[in-house]
DNA sequence: TGTACATCAGTGAACGCGCGTTCACTGATGTAC
DNA sequence: TGTACATCAGTGAACGCGCGTTCACTGATGTAC
């Protein structure tokens, strides 16, 4: 599990601090938990409360409701993405990569975030059981596109960019990466532990070859 | 609605039949029709029952329980998107296109598949939700990959062809068109109606020309 | 052509369940003076 | 440093709901002779 990138900021974490104390992150945690072991679709909020140890009604002062509480984790899916593409360029940059290079590299990146974060990953594209018009869920899935349109046209990602009109050569880039992503969830390559890191390793450099950009 | 090509087989439909007649059919397209207004996640049973004019207890007999009955539509799914397909290939063959034509010419009818029949695409992905080791949804799924396949090898398809090895090149354009498809149906290309099909159309040929195949 | 019987495709009532959310409440924490 | 008070973050009981599935049943359809 990748670090809680998110939760981070809300304060420093006390010590101990937990019995009172961080239930924000637990139930995130918890959720995710959830989702991995039965999908987004065996996910219930009073079984997220039942595992971070605490009441049905306690979530509710955290993230209003069910919905509110999917909305935060699939924001933090993009957060994580985000960071994710970004980390990919900065090592790029830092090799002297080529922007072919670099675009595959994001790739890659792309494809083992969904692959490590299957619960976030899932959650993110499920219009139906968060909030779409959120504006940190918007504002983190906007940063992801301006990474993923930046590396495309081979410049520096701007921070607050506005979302450009969507262009072939990027839909091009994210449509592959995303189906590939796609599949390999939803067990098109097998579906024990593993299979999908396997057939990503074993394919997925020379799918991106196909990629004409 | 795309014609019924499943239960066509069942029986020649008696003319007038339907008060006790199809309930099979009757079911499956109540089903359609709730997942397109409230997403697989809003899809229940006993719905699908009370829009059939039937007893929640009915759809037992032909479907065994609420897995069964999305099986069969993710069945039903499958064998529509291989119809659609094999019709690309026809009318490509007919007219005498070339390999990459013929290619993106299937790749334009898999994306207007998933756009025109979201609901039955939908379920096609959720494993949580259906039976993955049903015999013929694995079927209806071989069928459609070997179509994917065989356009992309650049020769004819084989009916009862054993699923290949995964290759790359195919792998390449499958997730190319995939992940469009899903982007399109997740509201990345805009939510209204008829979004995703404008955004197709502008966007789609000029995608698929990145690909390297 | 008629009769007996099996099978098929439904009914409708009932079950137990887990869910999201609400409510009045309480104890701990933080702030003003 | 101490006191009064507001706010915050929980409790736990309760609500009403829709769900999937089961059950004994019934009436229509189809088949054997």
């Amino acid at each position: 599990m990748v670090d809680d990138l998110n939760t981070v900021k809300s304060s420093a974490p006390k010590p101990g601090a937990y019995h009172h104390g961080d239930l924000r992150s637990a139930l995130l945690h918890a959720a995710e938990a959830i989702i991995r072991e039965r999908g987004v679709d065996g996910f219930s909020l009073r079984e997220a409360a039942r595992r971070a140890g605490v009441s049905p009604a306690a979530p509710t002062h955290h993230f209003g409701d069910a919905r509110g509480l999917l909305t935060a984790l699939a924001t933090e899916g993009f957060q994580g993405l985000g960071d994710a593409l970004a980390a990919s360029d900065a090592a790029s940059f830092a090799a002297g990569a080529s922007r072919i290079e670099r675009l595959h590299a994001q790739g890659r990146a792309y494809v083992a975030y969904a692959l490590a974060e299957p619960a976030r990953f899932d959650v993110m594209w499920r219009r139906g059981r968060i909030d779409p018009e959120n504006a940190a869920y918007a504002a983190a899935g906007s940063r992801a596109f301006e990474l993923i349109s930046a590396a495309v046209e081979g410049r520096p990602a701007e921070a607050g960019r506005p979302g450009a009109e969507a262009d072939a050569r990027v839909i091009a880039a994210w449509s592959m990466v995303h189906g590939f992503a796609r599949l390999a969830l939803d067990g098109v390559f097998g579906v024990g532990p593993g299979a999908a890191e396997a057939a990503a390793e074993a394919l997925l450099p020379a799918v991106l070859e196909r990629l004409q950009v």
